[in-house]
RNA sequence: GCGGACGUGGCGGAAUCAGGCAGACGCGCUGGGUUUAGGUCCCAGUACCCACAAGGGUGUGGGGGUUCGAAUCCCCCCGUCCGCACCA
């Protein structure tokens, strides 16, 4: 609540008033002047404030202008940036620092949707409603470098960038991406032999851009994706929430095959993995990365698999990352979703199958259509931890003989275990080596061992199972209960045997599988050897019978980057009969067509996408010369994901307004030059949420990677330095029924109970926002107490990167702190300087740069709570003291107070200095005198066994002998010591006396 | 289950990086002052226990260890939060 003017408040204190007051006077002075621009080292922007000493790029995490306006939890890093921002300035940095929206994507569509306007006019709405909100707050900002992402001059460079990944392929020998033109050359010079091995010019045209495109590194695949029709679009996995549902709005997503845009994104995998190592980053964040990308290593082994001997033979490949266990293989499992799953289907039960086998169906086809039916109901999520599946009436055979393990079997299983064909025309697939996601090529290659003879195998049973997961590895499994516990359970649920074949513990319990390190046995060749020498032995084996090879795998998949929405990008591709064909570049910008009907539909759940670019007739078909003749083409009409625009904004922000390059490079390796030699360079410092953690930043270094690749940005990383800030998280309160009640209305307290109106209500502590309906508004906040006591009390509640509880009632002690410094300063009654000319007092002098040592360091580090902890306790010191500030003190306290509350100082410093006074924005931040940061004498601790029992003043280099001298004689040290011989005595200068007895 | 972060007064937090006076700074609370009153503002006190005091004892989730000395380092356990999760 804004104080009332009273009678008795006296006229010139520092109230909400006169925040404003002085707070609206700054702001339009710095803007006038200027105070904020940063100079470019060349190009348009490079008049503004002098340039000299080194750059600096920090940046914020730029907000989606969502039009319900801000709480006070979304400023927190934003006030933490300027901040430090201001700080390094009054050091001599030159600061590059600015804001842009992130203003395409479904949040601000949808929010379109629900006031029925168009999206542009809503989103341009928003922007300068958050504008104001956020220039209330004084934030020092480059405001030339603003860019939007929904800027046509903007996502120009979007498309463009597009272009240029959509225009590369990734070569893994070089390990980088090339232009696509190298590639063609190389299979047109022969350097580089077409696929199926036949010369470039025998395959036709349409064969050459069916291998060049699937190269590429942004190609179309039909691939399973995750469908929304509630949204009417597709999402990527990242979207998606566990619970299988749309991350914005909660709907419903199935699994599909479509045809989509997709990004090369695992071509970077290992890249980006290494390069976290080289990054300033928070560990959680590195992790959650890692995890993303879940690299493992293992073995594809390739399987011989029939449902009728003599038959067909068909190959099933696994990954595995437990090679060595292979002879533990007693049944297989394929995913639902397995292409070979049909395939392998037999025409009836084979005689012997246990009815559990068979999910009570008359036929195996009957069993896998129950089977995949139900399994397409449930999300991943879903599927439970009961392990299901039914057989196939199918075999596999382990590809090496082992007469012992065949014996084993044979003695612990039925006899539907053996099955008798001929296995000499078995062909086994060629694997190219390119990645884990490479085609693979079929050639027709003998069966090892001579076993094309033999007439006799031990097959293992085909399943399949929904707790094999199509995404991972190859959809298949072995099934080794002895060595995985996923398998045991799944074996013990269908009576399948267990064959251990790595030696347990004598401890460890029978039923259990056994994951640990061990001697092989029942392994043939393996026998004896530990996990590791199995695993080398195994894949060496099975790399010379041809049957296996070692591998890479990859939780993370290709980036799917199309969304049938009207709000993003579009994609500046054409389509003729062929395939796709790049817009050429100088035909960009491709503009959004203005759509009156751009609302998506929810669509049925097998409804096909309806992409609302496809309503434009006009702009859908368009004639074109590439070259080639004046032709027809067909749009693509997918725009691009949300992500998009903000996989390269900080390169924006650089030259904001370059017509001929998305960033003028003598800007950019000036700016994102890394100050240590050999960095990886980027933006200094960054700071945003952590729910960023695997979308945006892998995303922005995957889009980084591939402009350096190709030349276009001097370093290989975005961001070189992440700070994730803390959630501002407030009270809120739930009736009995378990709704929220406006926390605002909310009264009583802990130990009274908190009840709304009549009614008893309970507090839980939880995220700011409208959904727990406990949003405090930073306009309130301006009007009680203006912008500084904002900005100081945010700062003060704790460190930046730690979540913490919002409380109104405490951001009045920011505004005493402020208050008392006013009064140190001013006068309340008359509004004149109350400093007093005379120099400061020796301990006043001291503590003073004691504290501007302790600021200066705190400032440096973010640790801002603890820097306004001690520039408080210097204003306590002048308060104690009474008599107003001597005008030195005064002036320093000023310029340290700068960076956190700006307008405030600045008001001081002109108050102190006259108006002819420049800003104490462009002064430089106070130095400490190393001479006053060390004293003459120092009051020392004394500890006797370990306990405190007093304190001496002794001379600062006072040796050993002295202080434990100093410390005898003090009453109550020597009343503990009581006359005893000291069996050991310890100082440690300045810090304690020790001594025992 | 795996991985990460963390645990200090009534509350937010400081001291943890580099072992050396635990509780800086602020909120709240208690008492006092200013004020017609309330509020604002100012001053003092405020970890807990004993004591008028001087002082003494206890204390940083629990247990153990290293050390002259541990909130800090090491081991085990408990708890909270976050991320991933049938990952083969």
């Amino acid at each position: 609540m804004p104080a009332a003017p009273e009678a008795d408040t006296p006229p010139h204190r520092y109230d909400a008033d006169l925040a404003a007051d002085i707070e609206s006077r700054w702001q339009a002075r710095w803007e006038a002047s200027g105070a904020y621009e940063t100079p470019n080292p060349a190009g348009e922007l490079s008049r503004g404030r002098d340039a000299a000493g080194p750059k600096l790029f920090v940046m914020d995490m730029f907000p989606y202008p969502s039009g319900s306006g801000l709480h006070v939890g979304h400023p927190l890093g934003y006030i933490a940036t300027d901040v430090y921002v201001r700080f390094k300035r009054m050091c001599g940095f030159n600061v590059l620092y600015t804001m842009g929206f992130d203003a395409f994507g479904l949040p601000a569509e949808e929010h379109a949707r629900q006031t029925g306007q168009h999206p542009r006019i809503n989103t341009e709405a928003n922007i300068d409603n958050m504008r104001r909100q956020l220039d209330r707050l004084g934030l020092g900002h480059d405001k030339r470098r603003g860019i939007a992402t929904t800027d046509v001059d903007y996502y120009r460079w979007t498309q463009w960038i597009f272009l240029q990944i959509f225009n590369s392929w990734f070569d893994p020998e070089a390990r980088r991406a090339r232009p696509i033109a190298e590639l063609i050359d190389e299979f047109s010079s022969g350097a580089r032999p077409a696929p199926d091995g036949r010369s470039w010019e025998q395959l036709g045209e349409a064969e050459q851009r069916e291998v060049v495109d699937s190269h590429r590194l942004a190609y179309v695949a039909d691939a399973p994706v995750n469908w929304c029709p509630a949204l009417g679009t597709v999402l990527a996995n990242e979207e998606v929430t566990n619970e299988g549902r749309s991350e914005r709005g909660n709907h419903e997503v199935f699994k599909r095959p479509l045809k989509q845009w997709m990004m090369r994104i695992t071509a970077y995998a290992d890249r980006l993995l290494e390069d976290l190592d080289r990054l300033d980053w928070p560990e959680s964040v590195k992790t959650m990365q890692r995890n993303w990308i879940g690299r493992s290593e293992g073995a594809l082994i390739s399987f011989p698999a029939a449902k009728t001997l003599p038959g067909p033979l068909h190959t099933i490949d696994v990954f595995t990352t437990r090679p060595d266990t292979l002879f533990g293989t007693t049944y297989m499992v394929l995913a639902p979703e397995h292409p070979l799953v049909d395939e392998l289907t037999a025409d009836g039960w084979p005689d012997g199958t246990p009815e559990s086998w068979t999910g009570g169906a008359a036929t195996p086809a009957e069993a896998v259509a129950a089977y995949r039916a139900r399994a397409a109901e449930l999300s991943d999520a879903d599927r439970g931890d009961s392990k299901t599946g039914v057989y196939l009436g199918a075999l596999a055979f382990v590809p090496f003989t082992a007469p012992d393990r065949e014996d084993l079997i044979a003695e612990l299983s039925p006899g539907h275990f053996t099955g008798t064909g001929e296995l000499a025309d078995f062909t086994l697939p060629t694997h190219d080596a390119s990645d884990g996601n490479g085609q693979q090529g079929t050639s027709s290659q003998p069966w090892p061992e001579g076993r094309g003879e033999r007439t006799v195998d031990i097959g293992v049973p085909v399943f399949i199972g929904d707790y094999v997961l199509m995404g991972y590895g190859t959809g298949a499994v072995m099934g080794v209960p002895g060595e995985d516990q996923r398998d045991r359970e799944f074996a013990e649920a269908y009576g399948l045997p267990v064959i251990r074949t790595v030696q347990p513990p004598p401890d460890h319990p029978a039923d259990l599988a056994y994951t640990g390190d061990g001697p092989s046995i029942n392994s043939h060749f393996l026998d004896g050897l530990d996990v590791e020498a199995s695993k080398a032995l195994i894949v060496e084996r099975l790399g010379e019978s041809g049957f296996g090879r070692p591998t890479v795998n990859y939780r993370m998949r290709d980036w799917l980057f199309s969304r049938q929405r009207y709000w993003g990008e579009p994609i500046p591709i054409m389509f003729d009969d062929l395939g796709p064909v790049a817009l050429p570049v100088d035909m960009l910008p491709l503009e959004l067509p203005k759509l009156t009907d751009w609302a998506p539909r929810a669509l049925a759940r097998d409804s096909e996408p309806e992409p609302p670019l496809g309503r434009v007739t006009e702009w859908l078909d368009v004639e074109l010369d590439l070259g080639a003749g004046r032709r027809h083409y067909r749009r693509e009409l997918n725009t691009m994901p949300q992500w998009a625009g903000s996989c390269w904004y900080y390169l924006r922000y650089l030259d904001p307004r370059n017509d001929d390059a998305l960033v003028d490079p003598e800007v950019e390796r000036y700016w994102m030059a890394d100050p240590d030699p050999g960095g990886v360079g980027g933006v200094d410092l960054y700071v945003g949420g952590v729910e960023h953690a695997v979308l945006h930043l892998l995303y922005a270094r995957f889009w980084h990677k591939v402009l350096y690749d190709l030349g276009h940005v001097s370093g290989p990383e975005p961001f070189k330095r992440l700070v994730n800030q803390g959630y501002i998280q407030a009270y809120a309160f739930k009736d009995s029924r378990g709704v929220y009640v406006p926390a605002e209305e909310v009264e009583g307290s802990l130990e009274k109970g908190f009840s709304h109106g009549d009614e008893p209500v309970s507090r839980e502590l939880g995220k700011m926002g409208k959904s727990l309906k406990n949003s405090v508004t930073p306009d309130d906040m301006y009007a009680s107490y203006g912008a500084d006591t904002l900005r100081l009390y945010e700062m003060f509640m704790g460190p930046i990167d730690q979540d913490r509880p919002w409380e109104t009632r405490s951001v009045v002690g920011s505004q005493r702190v402020l208050q008392r410094v006013w009064r140190n300063v001013v006068d309340e009654e008359t509004g004149e300087l109350r400093v007093s000319d005379a120099a400061p007092d020796d301990d006043l002098l001291r503590l003073l740069h004691r504290t501007i040592d302790g600021v200066r360091s705190d400032m440096e580090g973010m640790r801002f709570n603890t820097a306004i902890a001690k520039l408080t306790e210097l204003n306590n010191e002048l308060t104690r003291r009474g008599t107003g500030a001597p005008r030195d003190v005064a002036e320093v306290l000023v310029r340290m107070l700068a960076p956190l509350v700006p307008h405030f100082a600045e008001e001081l410093w002109h108050r102190l200095h006259g108006d002819g006074a420049g800003s104490v924005t462009q002064v430089e931040f106070p130095a400490a005198d190393p001479a006053l940061l060390v004293t003459d004498t120092v009051e020392v601790p004394v500890q006797v066994n370990g306990k405190l029992r007093g304190r001496v003043t002794i001379a600062a280099d006072a040796d050993d002998e002295t202080a434990v001298a100093a410390a005898l004689a003090e009453p109550n040290v020597a009343a503990h010591v009581g006359g005893r011989e000291l069996r050991k005595q310890l100082y440690v200068p300045g810090r304690m006396i020790t001594l025992v007895v």
